[in-house]
DNA sequence: ATCAAATACATGCATATGCTTGCATCTTCG
DNA sequence: CGAAGATGCAAGCATATGCATGTATTTGAT
């Protein structure tokens, strides 16, 4: 028990689950970025191109939906993988609000040039952790990301937010 | 199997875990900025604060090393705390190199004054996944940002990648 | 004491994200 | 048809992050 200011570490540091999110993501995001690094793509804009694979054409609120982010950043996003060609942007001739997003020939390619990579990091991480113990985690993280989680979440705060204590809302 | 386009968002859009904790970290971090937004602090931020308050004083890579961030990042982070009072940032007289890192009165002040609003966002969390999912989730994620598991990961990755098949590597 | 190697940061660059505000475009209702 | 309200984005602003590079220091070996 010598020289101790780093203790922390061992005690995991606190027990906030948005700051234990963070810094798995940021991990996790490296460990894969660092798989992807060869390809040219990092994790969120593969995450971005596999999306719109899956759901061509899409619009960009659609996309910032599914992937749980807010549309404005998302926009932003884009601008890389449209000025590197990979997706095109127009707007939607049925609805001029809404911009038709898809992949070009180029970003469907690249999309599919990520393949392996990813899949080696995807399937180095499950090795790592455990297959079952991988499915159980991405279940869990897909509840947080559920109406139903948010919305729980929402009236536990909002309740919360009335009375500090324990002892019932006052009826009043 | 009719209408088939959008059900990825039923089925989760692909299985990457490095997504899946994105896309959680967005949500989640959402609602807790949300519940401190009245503080003034954002979760990141918020973190931070805490994390230097449990080891203080402590350095730029030390920091970093117990949020699991980059400490280039890290650094300028660090700069609107500085520059709002928060904490202080002075060469540490023993190894001019490192910075030795301190909350001022006031961030210890601001710190303080977000403890109800996170924990009114933490117990709601745990209220709505489930106090025992909530440990069992954190325990997890404690995991991935091990030194085991990023070696573990590494070691995968490396042998994935020498042969992308799955028949043993020749004993050479 | 010296100089090479290792450290601990600071900076610049680029992407990632969220929020707020403003604009263009539908929709709806009278 | 025309104005109010709802929608879908784009752009600006601020923070968050990672990486590569440059600089200041400390260490280590000679």
């Amino acid at each position: 028990m010598a020289g101790r200011r780093d203790d922390q570490k061992g005690a995991g540091g606190g027990r906030c689950n948005c700051t234990a999110l963070r810094k798995a993501t940021r991990r996790i995001s490296q460990l894969y970025d660092t798989a992807l690094a060869s390809s040219g793509l990092k994790s969120t804009q593969r995450a971005i191109l596999a999306q719109i694979s899956r759901s061509e054409p899409t619009t960009v609120g659609g996309l910032a939906q599914a992937l749980v982010m807010d549309s404005g950043a998302l926009a932003h996003t884009l601008k890389p993988l449209e000025r590197d060609g990979l997706i095109t942007v127009e707007v939607d001739p049925d609805d001029r609000r809404s911009r038709l997003i898809r992949l070009t020939a180029d970003g469907r390619a690249k999309l599919a040039a990520t393949d392996e990579s990813w899949a080696h990091a995807q399937s180095s991480f499950e090795a790592a952790f455990g297959q079952v113990e991988s499915d159980l985690l991405r279940q869990a993280l897909q509840v947080l990301i559920s109406d139903d989680f948010v919305s729980a979440f929402e009236k536990n705060l909002l309740a919360n937010r009335q009375e500090p204590n324990d002892h019932d809302r006052s009826p009043q």
